[in-house]
DNA sequence: TGCAGAACCATAAAATTCCATATATTCTCC
DNA sequence: GGAGAATATATGGAATTTTATGGTTCTGCA
């Protein structure tokens, strides 16, 4: 194995899903993982998008303090407890897959293939269909918001 | 070996891309890596040109910073998010190569050489073709707007 | 007892490591 | 100052190891 790379949930990988629903985890996702000392993932449909959310498992320790620190009845804490409900831990095999809910499957509209896609601290699990049109829609934002680049060029001034 | 002393990508290096898609990092480029303790390279597609952005592997943390610094379901959130899912990290062996992605090497439109342009802080990758394009026009908005001068003693300033 | 999930096996494809070589470039000793 | 040794780079190719993925068997539990 290399150098561990990057501890970060990074770029994008499609993996098939078999008739049993189960479906191999990135190699990288899979260090990244074992970095945090998970031993499976924790998912939960998007609310804001037809897909699925993932992160290592100590993650739901991070949304159960966000939801400590909040107002107990208002909006936010109720969506994030709506998370909790729906969330599900799966366990990593020995071959490294993972078997996705079937409920999560449909969420997504995934058929055969899933796309897992990085995004630092954690990813989303998408149909490559979907994710297609999502990303086309958000490459064009960032483009006319011109925000992306102006963000990462002020962070990375200081050093 | 020759002036390790500079720890910024500079100038430009064509080598040659093999059929398995290797490509030897300039040796001067790889000293700055090494420098900054990177393992390896971040990639990503350029929004603006038919070119690759590459850095050092600690970029990444700070776009991973700046996302956190900002509200998890907003839209520059995502912004921030579309570059991560579009990276790769692909580490430098012992030869001193990287293998371009595929998709990436479509995106630049390289076939067997890639240009290496040193940015300073960063550098891109380009087919020498389109490289060529590039710095023909620049040079010659460079001369209309007499401006270039002036932007590189003012960002060179700091150490 | 039937089914979902877990543990095993097997294998093809892809990625990583290792080895060989050609071409420069630098060093060193005479 | 220069010939030849020693080092560094860039490349090509082969050997090995990891992944991804399909199938089968085992097992607990409803």
């Amino acid at each position: 194995m290399l150098g561990a790379a990057v501890s970060v949930f990074l770029s994008t990988f499609e993996n098939k899903v078999d008739r049993k629903g189960r479906v191999s985890v990135p190699s990288s996702f899979r260090n990244v993982l074992s970095q945090q000392k998970s031993t499976g993932i924790i998912l939960y449909p998007s609310f804001k998008h037809p897909c699925l959310e993932g992160s290592g498992d100590e993650r739901i320790q991070e949304i159960v303090s966000s939801i400590d620190a909040i107002d107990v009845f208002s909006d936010e804490a109720e969506n994030l407890q709506t998370i909790l409900a729906d969330a599900k831990h799966v366990s990593v095999d020995s071959d490294g897959r993972v078997i996705l809910p079937h409920e999560f499957v449909v969420h997504a509209g995934i058929s055969d293939v899933a796309s897992f896609v990085g995004l630092g601290k954690s990813f989303q699990i998408w149909s490559p269909k979907n994710f297609s049109i999502h990303r086309q829609k958000n490459r064009l934002r960032a483009r006319e918001q011109g925000a992306t680049l102006r963000i990462i060029s002020s962070s990375s001034e200081r050093t």
